[in-house]
DNA sequence: CAGAATCCTATTTGATACTG
DNA sequence: CAGTATCAAATAGGATTCTG
């Protein structure tokens, strides 16, 4: 019973989340509106500039986040999230439920680990 | 108001479910119950032993399947969800949903990037 | 049959310096 | 402030050959 590939669908959501940085900052403009360049910038430890370019720029081009650039000295550039993004959001909640859920299933299996070690 | 990484767990979901080959295996077995390495291998398009067994690996890991060893003569190797592994298939759903519910708004992008190469 | 091993390419991510 | 540009490192994925 062969599978057809281009019947599932999964990947059309799972290639919008997919990106080291993502899903923070999917969620962080969920959970905080409409932010700016340097507030995402600070406010996601770790993160280069490159890379928050990089991850906004794909999740605009999948009509997931809004940039809007006003044009003022010093710029400023505000991300938000669209209609169309916002209905990611039972995913990503399903996701973060279930890894909350499965906390403990992780670490059973780290204590296994550290056994295995002995 | 900065988000701490450590408090979202939607990544604890979705490092299990990416890899080019792992969504379509585990709809495989959700679907199809237990199967053996050469009906993964045939019924899967495209994928070749090496990523077959690297991704079998990657979801055995995590406790996501079971992998079962008889020994017999040639070789034979069944794969199966585990119960854990069948907890995700919620999210699975909810991704597949959305990716067909959304194939609209795939297809006018498409039309609106061919409309912009003329 | 179910892989392991090797080699290679491509993509992703990161560090750093520069700019309108 | 909000980026670009460049280079380097790390990771993922693929082609091919070999084996118990």
């Amino acid at each position: 019973m062969e599978i057809e590939p281009q019947l599932c669908r999964v990947e059309d959501a799972l290639g919008i989340l997919v990106g080291k940085w993502k899903p923070i900052i999917l969620l962080y403009l969920l959970k905080n509106g409409t932010q700016r360049f340097s507030e995402l910038k600070t406010n996601i430890p770790g993160i280069t500039q490159k890379m928050l370019t990089n991850q906004l720029r794909e999740l605009e081009e999948e009509d997931i986040i809004r940039r809007v650039v006003y044009p003022v000295v010093p710029p400023k550039v505000e991300y938000s999230i669209t209609d169309y993004g916002r209905t990611l959001e039972p995913i990503l909640n399903a996701m973060h439920n279930w890894g909350e859920k499965h906390l403990l299933h992780k670490q059973q299996k780290m204590s296994q680990n550290r056994e295995m070690l002995k």
